[in-house]
DNA sequence: ATTGAGAAGCTATCACTGTTAACACGATGA
DNA sequence: TCATCGTGTTAACAGTGATAGCTTCTCAAT
């Protein structure tokens, strides 16, 4: 039998009384979220989670409800906690801009949270969408909304909104799906870049944009200049094993070369 | 721990006892993918599907190693017969057209097995994909190729790829995750135009042009094809001068090649 | 100050899970 | 004929989510 948790009891003597259960009910959510992030979500059960947090596995129940009430919590704590830990909104200069750090926000937390990016948008049993799900929602939405007043917005907000969430959460699935080093970086800019030039149009018909922190710009033009180029490259490729031209070497160094064209 | 790794040994065994013991592995999968499809995840225990499947839980554990093992023979049934149902695969006409076909295979399978599409795209820890995902993803790749071959592709194709498979799985997330009768029917499309203009351009907007797809002949599919190399070929060589991604030599190197198969 | 009520801690337990060991049966191949 | 190996079957182990029921403690009302 453990004695240890006198230590915790003395540590919130000071407080009120009815902060304990807050506390405990804190700390348990901080407990299971360490568990989640180092050991994954079978990682999370109640006895390792009670035991971590210094007490018994039926508090979980008295506290949370069931196990999904726990998981619940602790997704809730985590996002809010990553939320926390950036810059909270901006002002506002270019809405676009404004929808491009939400969005890397959203890319940035799953990748760095799997476990809690996966139960945000891939454990949900068909039918039930979890509150931070929501809330992320709702981030992505409000930054549209300000697109939309400015006049910019093809589409519905809510059309909208859900195509930048899909488009996010399918990015971070696929470089999930694959090993750390075997990510293709350019997936979520140009996932981005696909939803953006879809659901937006241009301020205006010329370019005015000065600012060199909107990539868009540039990046639209230097892809068009170059589209043609990729794009013959990428033909040759796809034909590159009928090319009976070449030798097998002279096929392998051209395929290396037209890779580093197209990437 | 499994330490049954010999199954593809008895290969050669005996034609009875062969096709016992496949016969009882296919019944366990399809009984399991039935116990997935009605009841979910959770209702795929060892014990319930070797009830099921009339024999016990160890025999399960002696052909397929372990849990995972079964869900992943489950999925791979699961997604060969879905595609086995469907016509397996258009000849060609436009390679974007085939493109769609293959999304919307992909979305259906999705919307229509939920339980199985989870497990194939959401399911995975960090690293590992599933080989039906693979298989999937090698669908939308030979399909994306021929948009490449057509000179119409502004990305490389595995770009491309793993962008068409993330805006689809996380199109169908996020129809997933919200009750059937909120769900925005025009999401799938609306993010299939978003990905598509991104990585192709209009077919006349491009010097490599090959119009000739629809040009008669007996050996159209073939004579096609090498117009279509020789178009890129000389496409690329028109724009030989900003290949910055190569270095004077290989430029010259190249050029020889390019003229090579021009000529 | 006593008391009563309710909240919390704690043990034991249930039904179930994945997984494995151990034993018995039957056919097969030498 | 015999030894072997695949298979069927039972039993068990370690954990899991979840509850019941007991004990202890706190604290406001008397």
């Amino acid at each position: 039998m453990g004695r240890v948790e006198d230590l915790q009891i003395e540590e919130t003597a000071g407080d009120a009384a009815v902060s304990g259960r807050d506390r405990m009910r804190a700390q348990i959510v901080e407990v299971a979220a360490g568990l989640l992030a180092t050991g994954g979500r079978d990682a999370v059960s109640t006895r390792a989670v009670a035991a971590a947090a210094g007490t018994q596995a039926p508090t979980i129940y008295r506290l949370f409800g069931d196990k999904d009430g726990l998981l619940a919590a602790v997704l809730e704590y985590g996002f809010a906690t990553y939320l926390a830990g950036k810059p909270p909104l901006d002002p506002t200069a270019d809405p676009i801009a404004d929808l491009r750090s939400g969005w890397e926000l959203h890319i940035e937390f799953g990748l760095t949270n799997p476990a809690l990016f996966l139960l945000m948008y891939a454990d949900t049993q068909p039918g039930k969408r979890p509150a931070a799900a929501e809330a992320g929602l709702d981030i992505l939405r409000t930054r549209i909304r300000n697109i939309a007043a400015a006049g910019r917005l093809r589409v519905d907000v809510d059309l909208a909104a859900e195509m930048v969430q899909a488009a996010g959460s399918g990015a971070v699935l696929a470089l999930l799906a694959v090993p750390a080093d075997q990510r293709d970086p350019r997936l979520p800019d140009a996932m981005f870049e696909a939803v953006i030039t879809t659901i937006t149009m241009d301020a205006n018909s010329t370019d005015t944009s000065t600012t060199g922190t909107s990539t868009t710009g540039t990046n639209t033009a230097r892809a068009t200049r170059t589209a043609g180029v990729i794009a013959a490259a990428n033909a040759l490729q796809a034909h590159l094993p009928q090319l009976d031209e070449l030798t097998d070497g002279e096929r392998h160094l051209l395929d290396e070369w037209l890779t580093r064209i197209t990437h």
